[in-house]
DNA sequence: TTAAGACAATTGTATAATAAAAAATGCCGC
DNA sequence: GCGGCATTTTTTATTATACAATTGTCTTAA
């Protein structure tokens, strides 16, 4: 195996057995022994026991002797570590992921959002505004729009205080990305401005109430959209 | 490094060292170079580097040639991972992580019990009363009912049917046992059975709004007891 | 003073050999 | 035939060693 973009062998491995497994790549066959592994990337046993050994920590694999390296049941994945929710947008779209991921969000945005008007000071409005800003003058560039939402939204995390929340950017940045899917189909659709607006204006006045309804708001919207938008029928 | 109660000699270092890190033996000091933890934990090179990269898998270390291996600051950690978040308990108390824990549980569990209430099927259900039935009956044995309401709590996150709640489990797991060191300094409180009665009762009746308030209403309580005890005054 | 090059420290990679675990197999006595 | 026990075999776990790659540091010369 080659050394890529400057990355070591043993992350590179990690990061391609990584999105293999999540995408379900092993699924009826069973995972590799170490021999197999070494063999089919060409990779020394010390590279594949460390990228296997990275795997288990994230709760992708299990290995013991004389069974062999399996993949464990999506139950026990890791599914909040960074990596792990990465490799999850590389695999085929599902309806259900997404809601999933949105849930998630409908939990944790709202209270973010609440802690953010208790706590942020003016280095997280400005973070938060700049935001807001990006989607209103990008609004016709879908790529920077949807950057700008996302910083949007991470930046209310940051604001909370709460370094868990924090944690959770790469999930709503994936989420992010996995709805133009969703919402490019539905017809002129775009990330509501004034809804997102309100909650920085409710953040500003430290109001925590108003900010957490407010962001509600918008991911009960999301979910609806998901709702209405069956894929198997089409729109 | 002898191996102890069943464990390998890699994933006996990883706890050792996860715990070390977290409780911050290794703040001021510097991480020990491959080396040296070799020599003091009397173990191969080979054992070494793959708990060191399990642990820079879950965002605690990095490491780089010539420079050595570092504590990533604790923004970078995976604090999410089940394993941290255990490490995290065995360090001494501390109030902001408790109140941390509570408000992530504050975003989570009521959305976890709405979707409960939407979701749940028979056996579901049976585990929640379950962990009522158990705090109800063994309210003067502490263990136990810790024990139970800890299951109350986390079969809701299971009946939600969202993966990524449960993912959640150990973080409650955690800041249910922390706080038994808060709320037993506080003289004739013990967790409420009503309250937690009013969830189970809202679930079964599919109420999401109420079964979303009646959770709310319990993690605010714990918020708040958490703002009144404030461990430097004394209670 | 600065830049080029040599040096050194540390992690990264490769390989070989042995140990331990556990499943599979075969043997034996009955 | 059949149950139980010893043996074999497969696979990961561990140890040891050597060399490569990276990068900070020091030296030296222009």
């Amino acid at each position: 195996m080659r050394t890529q973009h400057g990355v070591s062998l043993t992350y590179g491995l990690l990061e391609t057995l990584g999105q293999s497994i999540v995408s379900g790549h092993y699924d009826g066959s069973g995972f590799p022994t170490e021999a197999e592994l070494c063999q089919q990337f060409s990779a020394s046993r010390t590279v594949a026991r460390e990228a296997v050994k990275m795997l288990t920590a994230k709760g992708l694999l299990s290995a013991r002797p004389r069974q062999g390296t399996k993949v464990e049941p999506v139950s026990r994945w890791n599914l909040l570590d960074p990596d792990v929710t990465r490799w999850l947008m590389e695999r085929p779209f599902s309806n259900t992921i997404y809601r999933e991921f949105t849930e998630v969000r409908l939990a944790i945005e709202p209270v973010a959002a609440a802690l953010a008007a208790q706590h942020a000071d003016r280095k997280d409005i400005k973070a938060i505004r700049d935001g807001l800003n990006g989607m209103r003058d990008h609004a016709a560039e879908h790529d920077q729009a949807l950057a700008a939402d996302i910083e949007f939204h991470v930046a209310i995390l940051r604001a909370s205080g709460n370094p868990f929340f924090w944690q959770l950017r790469e999930l709503i940045n994936t989420a992010l990305r996995l709805s133009i899917g969703v919402t490019n189909k539905i017809s002129g659709h775009t990330a509501s401005i004034p809804a997102h607006e309100a909650v920085l204006i409710a953040i500003e006045k430290g109001d925590a109430d108003g900010a957490l309804h407010a962001m509600r708001a918008i991911l009960l919207e999301s979910l609806e959209l998901i709702k209405t938008y069956d894929p198997a029928v089409g729109e």
